[in-house]
DNA sequence: AAAAAAG
């Protein structure tokens, strides 16, 4: 039984004052514990204990400790039910009607109430993957935009157009009985493209999009952002991280900070590593946290195992023998590959062998991808092969099976495991506490040392299926991790 | 011998 300590512990701490449209010029290498006094004192702001009885029927991962800092005074409880945070009846209703939620979930009761009190802090917020992250930023920005005021007032920005489009679905269907407008900036496919100079100006209240959409609405002068009063980072930590969309993320919040208007700030994320924590508690500032340890931020309703293969054959044996067989009873899979090539490769050989499979990835025409991102939400596929394009945020309730059949390592380093990658990629299972499993496909003694980095790293322990070629092995798996 | 966005 693992032991239950107390769910969030708040504490003051004191924060540099510096803004987060500074860092640009401002690179200087700090200790951050160094400014961060971070006590377990148990304040009185958050009663979690007291949600915790509410929430303990939840299929979610409720017994998981975030840990909550909050900066400054302001006092905060978590909420148990929607009424508390005062929302308007007409967003309630997309709530408990459209979506049909419940109670909030665990980050949402901790997390809504310190995006919705005065004086609006800026918010670092890590929580597990599938545990409905997105409804607190857009239950934010929904609450936050004035209704009367028909100009862009909050702004999301996310890595991938599917992303992005995704989140707009979800606005709009939990905000649909309040009248606010949205629109998605994302790259338009080639069939409704219009040449920027004769865009309209965006009048829309929201607008959820991409970074270089985004900017590239900005600098037309078509997207004003003086009013902009909230803006939120999907996946947070690879908007920041050197290797992401860092230069672009900074230059937004520059330009929004630049028109004056005082702006919220909210980072979401399933992941930061410490080398994006300490830079991004640098960029913003004044900000409540919320974090996960990273030995509890594997999913425990995920399966994890490892799957020895002899060769290359073995590999694609396996998805033919084993995925397409057993897992069709099981839902959807999404195998996930490294490259781009890899996945058109491994697409052919299963064409050729007679399966029905569709991939996405990057170099795909938008409408290409739309499609077959569209036929997998309908459940008219069964099977998705994908690059590291739908690691991230990309929610199927469906999706039980995850085949790593490549292992996500790291482009500068391919010897080291990418960490955060692999925690994305396996919370497509498991959505909102359901189950799942994951089979990671090794070859050779370099993805072996790669499995034990990982295992070593999130404090896991990874089941190995005794024999690739055996339907039993599988088959047990599968019951094992609830699926069959 | 990377993926993502976008020019």
């Amino acid at each position: 039984m693992a032991e239950k300590t107390d769910s969030a512990s708040a504490a003051v701490t004191s924060e540099p004052k510096r803004s987060w449209g500074d860092e640009v010029e401002d690179e200087t290498p700090e200790e951050p514990s160094a400014s961060t006094t971070e006590s377990e004192l148990n304040v009185g702001g958050l009663a979690i204990d007291e949600n915790k009885k509410f929430n303990k029927f939840l299929d979610e991962p409720e017994d998981s400790n975030i840990k909550a800092v909050t900066s400054g005074d302001t006092p905060y409880t978590s909420a148990s039910t929607f009424e508390d945070l005062n929302l308007s009846p007409e967003l309630l209703k997309g709530l408990y009607v459209d979506m049909k939620f419940q109670k909030p979930s665990k980050i949402q009761a901790i997390s809504l109430p310190m995006i919705l009190t005065p004086p609006y802090k800026n918010l670092i917020a890590q929580a597990h993957n599938g545990s409905g992250k997105t409804t607190c930023f857009v239950l934010g920005m929904l609450s936050r935009v004035d209704p009367k005021l028909q100009a862009p007032q909050a702004l999301c920005i996310c890595p991938t157009r599917e992303l992005a489009i995704q989140n707009l679905e979800v606005l709009r269907k939990m905000g649909k009985h309040t009248g606010i407008t949205s629109e998605c900036a994302v790259p338009m496919d080639s069939t409704n493209y219009i040449p920027i100079a004769k865009r309209p100006p965006v009048t829309a209240q929201i607008v959820i999009g991409t970074p270089g959409t985004i900017k590239k609405w900005m600098s037309a002068r078509k997207l004003g952002v003086s009013c902009v009063k909230i803006l939120v980072f999907d996946e947070a930590d690879h908007m920041l991280a050197e290797d992401g969309f860092k230069d672009d993320s900074l230059r937004i919040m520059k330009d929004i900070e630049r028109s004056g208007a005082h702006c919220q700030v909210l980072l979401f994320s399933a992941t930061f590593n410490e080398t994006v924590k300490n830079f991004v508690t640098r960029v913003v500032k004044d900000y409540n946290q919320l974090f996960v340890k990273k030995e509890e931020l594997s999913l425990e309703s995920v399966k994890q195992y490892k799957v020895l293969c002899p060769d290359e054959l073995a590999k694609v044996m396996v998805i033919k023998d084993r995925i397409f067989e057993l897992g069709e009873n099981v839902g959807q899979t999404i195998i996930f590959v490294r490259t781009r090539h890899s996945a058109s490769t491994l697409h052919k050989s299963l064409a050729e062998l007679g399966y029905e499979v569709t991939t996405i990835q990057g170099a795909q025409k938008q409408e290409d991808r739309d499609k077959i991102v569209k036929e997998f939400k309908d459940g008219l596929t069964q099977v998705l092969i994908s690059t590291d394009l739908l690691a991230r945020g990309f929610d199927q309730q469906q999706v039980n099976l995850v085949i790593n059949y490549d292992l996500p390592v790291k482009h500068e380093n391919r010897t080291e495991p990418d960490y955060e990658v692999y925690l994305h990629r396996i919370g497509r299972a498991g959505r909102f506490g359901r189950k799942g499993a994951v089979f990671n496909l090794l070859l050779g003694d370099m993805d072996k040392m790669l499995m034990e980095k990982i295992e070593r790293h999130f404090g896991t322990q990874v089941a190995e299926v005794p024999s690739w070629n055996s339907n039993e092995d599988f088959k047990g798996a599968l019951k094992a991790a609830g699926l069959l």
